[in-house]
DNA sequence: CTTAAATAAGATAAATATATCCGAATTAAA
DNA sequence: TTTAATTCGGATATATTTATCTTATTTAAG
Protein backbone atom coordinates (compact mmCIF):
# COMPACT_ATOMS: atom_id res chain seq x y z
CA UNK A 1 0.00 0.00 0.00
CA UNK A 2 2.30 2.51 1.49
CA UNK A 3 6.10 2.49 0.94
CA UNK A 4 8.34 1.72 3.86
CA UNK A 5 10.03 5.61 3.72
CA UNK A 6 6.44 6.52 4.14
CA UNK A 7 4.79 4.21 6.65
CA UNK A 8 8.05 5.87 8.80
CA UNK A 9 6.91 9.07 7.56
CA UNK A 10 3.49 8.83 9.24
CA UNK A 11 4.91 6.90 12.18
CA UNK A 12 7.90 9.71 12.73
CA UNK A 13 5.47 12.58 12.37
CA UNK A 14 2.71 10.93 14.93
CA UNK A 15 5.68 10.55 17.40
CA UNK A 16 7.21 14.29 16.44
CA UNK A 17 3.42 15.99 17.07
CA UNK A 18 3.59 13.66 20.24
CA UNK A 19 6.47 15.38 21.73
CA UNK A 20 5.63 19.05 20.19
CA UNK A 21 2.65 18.77 22.27
CA UNK A 22 4.99 18.96 25.12
CA UNK A 23 7.20 21.44 23.64
CA UNK A 24 10.24 18.75 23.21
CA UNK A 25 11.89 18.31 20.21
CA UNK A 26 13.40 14.92 18.98
CA UNK A 27 16.41 13.75 17.08
CA UNK A 28 16.55 11.12 13.92
CA UNK A 29 17.77 9.06 17.23
CA UNK A 30 14.82 9.14 19.19
CA UNK A 31 12.18 8.85 16.39
CA UNK A 32 14.41 5.66 14.92
CA UNK A 33 13.91 4.09 18.47
CA UNK A 34 10.19 5.01 18.87
CA UNK A 35 9.37 3.74 15.42
CA UNK A 36 11.37 1.11 15.00
CA UNK A 37 13.34 2.18 12.06
CA UNK A 38 17.08 2.36 10.82
CA UNK A 39 18.07 6.07 11.64
CA UNK A 40 19.85 7.31 8.61
CA UNK A 41 16.95 6.35 6.76
CA UNK A 42 14.62 8.39 8.94
CA UNK A 43 16.97 11.32 9.09
CA UNK A 44 16.71 11.38 5.28
CA UNK A 45 12.26 10.90 5.38
CA UNK A 46 12.84 13.91 7.87
CA UNK A 47 14.62 15.75 5.43
CA UNK A 48 11.80 15.15 2.90
CA UNK A 49 8.89 16.17 5.36
CA UNK A 50 11.30 19.45 6.73
CA UNK A 51 11.29 20.87 2.76
CA UNK A 52 7.48 20.26 2.42
CA UNK A 53 7.10 22.39 5.42
CA UNK A 54 4.98 19.62 7.34
CA UNK A 55 7.97 19.37 10.25
CA UNK A 56 10.23 22.14 11.41
CA UNK A 57 14.17 21.47 11.84
CA UNK A 58 16.39 23.63 14.00
CA UNK A 59 20.51 22.95 14.00
CA UNK A 60 22.86 22.95 16.57
CA UNK A 61 22.76 22.25 19.90
CA UNK A 62 19.04 22.02 21.47
CA UNK A 63 17.97 21.03 17.79
CA UNK A 64 15.69 18.76 16.40
CA UNK A 65 12.19 18.57 14.70
CA UNK A 66 9.30 19.61 15.73
CA UNK A 67 5.55 20.29 14.62
CA UNK A 68 4.17 23.64 15.43
CA UNK A 69 1.65 22.86 17.53
CA UNK A 70 -1.10 25.07 15.82
CA UNK A 71 -0.59 22.75 13.02
CA UNK A 72 -0.57 19.73 14.24
CA UNK A 73 -4.80 19.34 14.21
CA UNK A 74 -4.34 20.84 11.14
CA UNK A 75 -2.02 18.16 9.11
CA UNK A 76 -3.70 15.11 7.52
CA UNK A 77 -2.04 11.65 6.53
CA UNK A 78 -2.81 12.38 2.92
CA UNK A 79 -0.41 15.50 3.52
CA UNK A 80 2.53 12.90 4.66
CA UNK A 81 1.66 10.37 1.96
CA UNK A 82 1.24 12.77 -0.53
CA UNK A 83 5.35 13.78 0.04
CA UNK A 84 6.74 10.64 0.18
CA UNK A 85 4.75 8.28 -2.07
CA UNK A 86 2.74 11.47 -4.36
CA UNK A 87 -0.48 11.02 -5.56
CA UNK A 88 -0.19 8.01 -7.40
CA UNK A 89 -2.58 5.96 -4.96
CA UNK A 90 -5.45 8.83 -5.62
CA UNK A 91 -5.24 8.57 -8.92
CA UNK A 92 -3.38 5.36 -9.89
CA UNK A 93 -5.19 3.02 -12.26
CA UNK A 94 -5.96 -0.56 -9.98
CA UNK A 95 -3.93 -2.80 -12.30
CA UNK A 96 -1.68 -0.09 -13.91
CA UNK A 97 -2.89 1.26 -16.93
CA UNK A 98 -1.57 4.59 -18.05
CA UNK A 99 -4.74 5.64 -18.97
CA UNK A 100 -8.06 4.79 -16.96
CA UNK A 101 -11.15 6.18 -16.80
CA UNK A 102 -15.10 6.12 -16.95
CA UNK A 103 -14.21 5.98 -20.79
CA UNK A 104 -11.17 4.38 -20.70
CA UNK A 105 -11.60 1.85 -17.80
CA UNK A 106 -9.62 -0.92 -16.72
CA UNK A 107 -11.68 -4.39 -15.74
CA UNK A 108 -11.50 -3.62 -12.34
CA UNK A 109 -11.70 0.18 -12.48
CA UNK A 110 -15.49 1.15 -11.09
CA UNK A 111 -14.69 -1.44 -7.83
CA UNK A 112 -11.15 -0.01 -7.46
CA UNK A 113 -12.76 3.66 -7.96
CA UNK A 114 -14.49 3.06 -4.41
CA UNK A 115 -11.77 1.56 -2.62
CA UNK A 116 -9.57 4.39 -3.52
CA UNK A 117 -12.25 6.94 -2.59
CA UNK A 118 -12.80 5.50 1.04
CA UNK A 119 -9.14 5.62 1.10
CA UNK A 120 -8.32 9.05 -0.10
CA UNK A 121 -11.46 9.91 2.77
CA UNK A 122 -9.98 8.12 5.47
CA UNK A 123 -6.46 9.97 4.82
CA UNK A 124 -7.40 13.43 4.38
CA UNK A 125 -10.10 13.10 7.63
CA UNK A 126 -7.52 11.45 10.24
CA UNK A 127 -4.82 14.13 11.74
CA UNK A 128 -1.73 14.08 13.26
CA UNK A 129 -3.46 15.25 16.73
CA UNK A 130 -5.88 12.38 17.26
CA UNK A 131 -3.47 9.59 16.61
CA UNK A 132 -0.49 11.81 18.84
CA UNK A 133 -3.21 11.41 21.36
CA UNK A 134 -3.76 7.91 20.71
CA UNK A 135 -0.88 7.08 21.30
CA UNK A 136 -0.38 9.39 24.48
CA UNK A 137 -3.09 7.59 25.93
CA UNK A 138 -1.77 4.28 25.19
CA UNK A 139 -4.66 3.23 22.82
CA UNK A 140 -2.21 2.01 20.14
CA UNK A 141 1.36 1.83 19.14
CA UNK A 142 3.78 2.92 16.84
CA UNK A 143 6.12 -0.24 17.13
CA UNK A 144 5.64 -3.55 18.35
CA UNK B 1 -1.11 -1.53 -4.01
CA UNK B 2 0.18 -4.09 -5.74
CA UNK B 3 3.36 -5.06 -7.13
CA UNK B 4 4.17 -4.92 -11.12
CA UNK B 5 4.06 -8.67 -11.26
CA UNK B 6 0.95 -8.91 -9.94
CA UNK B 7 -0.67 -6.41 -12.28
CA UNK B 8 0.60 -8.41 -14.96
CA UNK B 9 -0.53 -12.12 -13.58
CA UNK B 10 -4.61 -10.35 -13.20
CA UNK B 11 -4.24 -8.90 -16.87
CA UNK B 12 -2.36 -12.19 -18.46
CA UNK B 13 -5.48 -13.85 -16.83
CA UNK B 14 -8.23 -12.12 -18.24
CA UNK B 15 -6.52 -12.56 -21.69
CA UNK B 16 -6.01 -16.22 -21.30
CA UNK B 17 -9.39 -16.49 -19.88
CA UNK B 18 -10.93 -14.50 -22.84
CA UNK B 19 -9.01 -16.58 -25.30
CA UNK B 20 -9.72 -20.20 -23.92
CA UNK B 21 -13.42 -19.13 -23.99
CA UNK B 22 -13.16 -19.68 -27.86
CA UNK B 23 -10.92 -22.68 -27.02
CA UNK B 24 -7.29 -20.58 -28.37
CA UNK B 25 -4.19 -21.17 -26.54
CA UNK B 26 -1.87 -17.95 -26.24
CA UNK B 27 1.53 -17.47 -25.76
CA UNK B 28 3.89 -14.90 -23.70
CA UNK B 29 4.15 -13.33 -26.29
CA UNK B 30 0.20 -12.91 -27.67
CA UNK B 31 0.12 -12.08 -23.73
CA UNK B 32 2.41 -9.50 -23.77
CA UNK B 33 1.14 -7.96 -26.83
CA UNK B 34 -2.31 -7.48 -25.15
CA UNK B 35 -1.57 -6.12 -21.61
CA UNK B 36 1.22 -3.98 -23.25
CA UNK B 37 4.07 -6.06 -20.44
CA UNK B 38 7.59 -7.31 -21.20
CA UNK B 39 7.79 -10.64 -22.57
CA UNK B 40 10.45 -12.75 -21.07
CA UNK B 41 8.96 -11.28 -17.58
CA UNK B 42 5.36 -12.46 -18.27
CA UNK B 43 6.85 -15.72 -19.22
CA UNK B 44 7.92 -15.97 -15.66
CA UNK B 45 4.90 -15.07 -14.10
CA UNK B 46 2.81 -17.57 -15.75
CA UNK B 47 4.93 -19.93 -15.02
CA UNK B 48 3.97 -19.20 -10.95
CA UNK B 49 0.51 -19.37 -12.44
CA UNK B 50 0.77 -22.35 -13.72
CA UNK B 51 2.56 -24.38 -10.53
CA UNK B 52 -0.02 -22.94 -8.32
CA UNK B 53 -2.58 -24.89 -10.99
CA UNK B 54 -4.56 -21.67 -12.37
CA UNK B 55 -3.45 -21.78 -15.42
CA UNK B 56 -2.58 -25.02 -17.72
CA UNK B 57 0.32 -25.14 -19.83
CA UNK B 58 1.47 -27.27 -22.46
CA UNK B 59 4.62 -27.27 -24.37
CA UNK B 60 5.45 -27.78 -27.87
CA UNK B 61 3.87 -26.60 -31.06
CA UNK B 62 0.58 -25.98 -30.72
CA UNK B 63 0.97 -25.67 -27.30
CA UNK B 64 0.64 -22.71 -24.71
CA UNK B 65 -1.35 -21.31 -21.92
CA UNK B 66 -4.88 -22.05 -21.47
CA UNK B 67 -7.58 -21.90 -18.63
CA UNK B 68 -9.89 -25.08 -17.79
CA UNK B 69 -13.37 -23.55 -19.28
CA UNK B 70 -14.68 -25.05 -15.96
CA UNK B 71 -12.52 -22.75 -13.76
CA UNK B 72 -12.92 -19.41 -15.69
CA UNK B 73 -15.85 -18.65 -13.13
CA UNK B 74 -14.23 -20.40 -10.24
CA UNK B 75 -11.24 -18.09 -10.43
CA UNK B 76 -11.21 -15.20 -8.43
CA UNK B 77 -8.88 -11.89 -8.28
CA UNK B 78 -7.77 -13.31 -4.99
CA UNK B 79 -6.26 -16.33 -6.14
CA UNK B 80 -4.06 -14.69 -8.16
CA UNK B 81 -3.21 -11.96 -6.02
CA UNK B 82 -2.53 -14.45 -3.29
CA UNK B 83 -0.02 -16.42 -5.36
CA UNK B 84 1.67 -13.55 -6.65
CA UNK B 85 2.26 -11.05 -4.00
CA UNK B 86 1.07 -13.22 -0.95
CA UNK B 87 -1.21 -12.49 1.95
CA UNK B 88 0.27 -9.39 3.22
CA UNK B 89 -2.72 -6.94 1.40
CA UNK B 90 -4.81 -9.17 3.53
CA UNK B 91 -3.60 -9.44 6.56
CA UNK B 92 -0.75 -6.60 6.63
CA UNK B 93 -0.56 -3.60 9.27
CA UNK B 94 -1.74 0.03 7.44
CA UNK B 95 2.20 1.00 8.88
CA UNK B 96 4.05 -1.77 8.56
CA UNK B 97 4.26 -2.81 12.25
CA UNK B 98 4.49 -6.90 12.40
CA UNK B 99 1.95 -7.47 15.16
CA UNK B 100 -0.82 -5.20 14.73
CA UNK B 101 -4.22 -6.61 16.39
CA UNK B 102 -6.94 -5.49 18.26
CA UNK B 103 -4.84 -5.56 21.65
CA UNK B 104 -2.11 -3.74 19.95
CA UNK B 105 -2.89 -1.66 16.99
CA UNK B 106 -0.91 1.06 15.30
CA UNK B 107 -2.15 4.27 15.12
CA UNK B 108 -4.49 3.36 11.86
CA UNK B 109 -5.57 -0.08 12.51
CA UNK B 110 -9.20 0.60 12.78
CA UNK B 111 -10.14 2.70 9.94
CA UNK B 112 -7.50 0.74 7.82
CA UNK B 113 -9.34 -2.53 8.77
CA UNK B 114 -12.06 -1.90 7.08
CA UNK B 115 -10.85 -0.72 3.75
CA UNK B 116 -8.70 -3.86 3.57
CA UNK B 117 -12.13 -5.61 4.21
CA UNK B 118 -13.44 -3.67 1.47
CA UNK B 119 -10.75 -5.05 -1.01
CA UNK B 120 -10.31 -8.38 0.42
CA UNK B 121 -14.78 -8.66 -0.41
CA UNK B 122 -13.79 -6.86 -3.78
CA UNK B 123 -11.45 -9.11 -4.82
CA UNK B 124 -12.99 -12.41 -3.69
CA UNK B 125 -16.54 -11.63 -5.09
CA UNK B 126 -14.83 -10.62 -8.88
CA UNK B 127 -13.90 -13.34 -11.34
CA UNK B 128 -12.51 -14.22 -14.56
CA UNK B 129 -15.10 -14.51 -16.18
CA UNK B 130 -16.89 -11.31 -15.56
CA UNK B 131 -13.30 -9.30 -16.56
CA UNK B 132 -13.33 -11.75 -19.26
CA UNK B 133 -16.44 -10.66 -20.99
CA UNK B 134 -16.07 -7.21 -20.32
CA UNK B 135 -12.85 -7.19 -22.81
CA UNK B 136 -14.56 -9.42 -24.77
CA UNK B 137 -17.82 -6.82 -24.99
CA UNK B 138 -15.47 -3.50 -25.15
CA UNK B 139 -16.51 -2.52 -22.35
CA UNK B 140 -13.29 -2.65 -20.68
CA UNK B 141 -9.39 -2.48 -21.69
CA UNK B 142 -6.09 -4.12 -20.75
CA UNK B 143 -3.89 -1.47 -22.35
CA UNK B 144 -3.92 1.86 -23.18
C1' DC C 1 36.42 31.25 21.10
C1' DT C 2 35.85 26.55 21.66
C1' DT C 3 33.23 22.64 22.02
C1' DA C 4 29.54 19.54 21.68
C1' DA C 5 25.23 18.56 19.64
C1' DA C 6 22.54 18.78 16.07
C1' DT C 7 20.60 18.96 10.87
C1' DA C 8 21.93 18.98 5.72
C1' DA C 9 23.69 16.98 1.75
C1' DG C 10 25.95 13.94 -1.16
C1' DA C 11 28.12 9.54 -2.05
C1' DT C 12 27.91 4.83 -1.57
C1' DA C 13 26.12 0.14 -0.39
C1' DA C 14 22.76 -3.52 0.03
C1' DA C 15 18.43 -5.55 -0.90
C1' DT C 16 14.57 -6.24 -3.66
C1' DA C 17 11.79 -5.92 -7.79
C1' DT C 18 11.74 -5.84 -12.55
C1' DA C 19 13.49 -7.46 -16.82
C1' DT C 20 16.40 -10.15 -20.21
C1' DC C 21 18.92 -14.03 -22.16
C1' DC C 22 20.03 -18.66 -23.28
C1' DG C 23 20.06 -23.55 -23.44
C1' DA C 24 17.32 -27.70 -22.44
C1' DA C 25 13.18 -30.30 -22.76
C1' DT C 26 8.85 -31.23 -24.94
C1' DT C 27 5.55 -31.90 -28.58
C1' DA C 28 2.72 -31.85 -32.85
C1' DA C 29 2.97 -32.04 -37.60
C1' DA C 30 5.16 -32.81 -41.95
C1' DT D 1 12.68 -38.83 -37.98
C1' DT D 2 13.26 -34.24 -38.59
C1' DT D 3 11.73 -29.67 -37.81
C1' DA D 4 9.58 -25.84 -35.87
C1' DA D 5 7.17 -24.09 -32.06
C1' DT D 6 6.65 -24.03 -27.66
C1' DT D 7 7.32 -24.08 -22.17
C1' DC D 8 10.80 -24.55 -18.40
C1' DG D 9 14.68 -23.36 -15.59
C1' DG D 10 18.63 -21.08 -14.40
C1' DA D 11 21.77 -17.34 -14.90
C1' DT D 12 22.36 -12.69 -15.51
C1' DA D 13 21.34 -7.69 -15.97
C1' DT D 14 19.00 -3.38 -14.78
C1' DA D 15 16.25 -0.32 -11.99
C1' DT D 16 14.32 1.04 -7.81
C1' DT D 17 13.94 1.11 -2.99
C1' DT D 18 15.94 0.83 1.30
C1' DA D 19 19.80 1.73 4.12
C1' DT D 20 24.42 3.47 5.54
C1' DC D 21 28.43 6.45 5.80
C1' DT D 22 31.04 10.58 5.76
C1' DT D 23 31.69 15.41 5.69
C1' DA D 24 30.02 20.07 6.04
C1' DT D 25 27.28 23.43 8.33
C1' DT D 26 24.76 25.44 12.08
C1' DT D 27 23.95 26.70 16.83
C1' DA D 28 23.64 27.08 21.94
C1' DA D 29 26.26 26.99 25.96
C1' DG D 30 30.34 27.24 28.65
Amino acid sequence: MFSKACEYAIKACIFVAKSSMRNERVTPKQIADQINSPVAFTAKIMQDLVKSNLVASYRGAYGGFEIEQAKIAEISLSQIVEVIDGDKIYNGCGLGLDVCNENHPCPVHEQYKAIREDLKQLLKTTNLEQLAVGIETGDAFLKT
